[in-house]
DNA sequence: ACCTATTCATAATA
DNA sequence: TTATTATGAATAGGT
């Protein structure tokens, strides 16, 4: 910039390095408060110090409105990948196979990284391991979600089934208390009646 | 800067607040790209454009890995946010609700990974991203497990009280059952007792 | 912190 | 968008 170019590298002087950071700190946030008020962007702005300090900008609300907007964009985004539908369960037993599939997958994997040696990989392998490695996360993850929440929905049916019970007895037991009742009172109604029917009977 | 000096106000001309969008947007991106290295810090930046389109950088690791620090970082300053509300489980659902967020925002870490951006990434950065990959996976199922298994646990629990409970009413059924049938028994039975002195005492 | 000499970013323009 | 260029802004190195 100025008295002689900068190299993009870091600033070995502890001193200059703290003097740059301050000032080109002030610099970006400076930038960024223009971006947002020029061009009606809302910028969020994070700067973790080398010792950790925070220093933040929220051009709008506050620094939690907008990370919220960027979980929200970045769940959005999501339109490339769909899902890998052939990895779905279908039942337990295809389950089980995807998981015994998996875990062969597993040992291959193990096997190719501690056998060979992560640095004898090219990134290409790396890539291709990682990959592999990722849908297989993924595909427990799910096999397993799937599996606990077929055991959670077996659950909500049995609290459904004796919820519904409780209720069918309940409304039992009122009957019953209500017939129960019934007859004392019909009785003390009719007592004089109907005892009189059964001292004349009797 | 050129051509004129430019006034901190919103620029009307839409076409010009595009241009100047997108200029300004890369210089930002370029100028925080730089501070990072230069300086040894960690940076963050959200832009979103007024069109809501989400543009952003995360120099060391990933945007969610530094929103966390952003978060530890307010919390242990103790500033004027209390609470990240978002960030933490008040139940179950919120809970669930924020894991398939973190799930949704890894996968497109893992997209933007392994599709455009690998091949600007070193074999270090890779592995570096790897290893945060592998572990962030791992919390996420571990903690989605032991939400699920509350909520499995939480079902058996009510699956226990309306059985008892099924149980209490059934006997319950059979007590005014036995009473029902008793009631009319005894009341036969103690007519001619009890009639007797209401006749007396009338 | 404050100065400049320089380099850099970018507004206007095409 | 991208390229050019004149000009204002940012800043490295020094005080």
């Amino acid at each position: 910039m100025a008295r002689g170019k900068v190299q993009m590298k870091r600033v070995e002087n502890p001193v200059h390095r703290q003097v740059t950071f301050c000032k080109r700190r002030a610099g970006l946030l400076k930038k960024a408060k223009e971006l947002s008020v020029l061009c009606d962007a809302d910028i969020g702005l994070l700067i973790f110090s080398a010792h950790g300090k925070l220093y933040e900008l929220a051009t709008k609300g506050t620094m939690q409105g907008l990370i919220e907007r960027y979980f929200k964009s970045s769940r959005g985004a999501q339109t490339d990948q769909p899902i890998p539908k052939e990895m779905q369960a279908t039942d337990a037993k295809d389950e089980i196979n995807m998981l015994k599939q998996e875990i062969e997958t597993l040992q291959k994997g193990l096997r190719y990284m501690f056998g060979g040696g992560a640095e004898t990989m090219t990134l290409d392998e790396l890539l291709v391991l990682e990959k592999h490695l990722e849908l297989w996360i993924y595909n427990i993850r799910s096999a397993k979600m799937d599996i606990m929440f077929q055991e959670i929905n077996v659950l909500r049916n049995k609290e459904g089934i004796l919820t519904a019970a409780n209720k069918y007895l309940q409304d039992k037991i009122e009957e019953n208390t209500v017939i129960a009742n019934f007859e004392p009172v019909t009785t003390n109604i009719d007592f004089p009646l109907i005892i009189p029917d059964q001292i004349f009977q009797i």
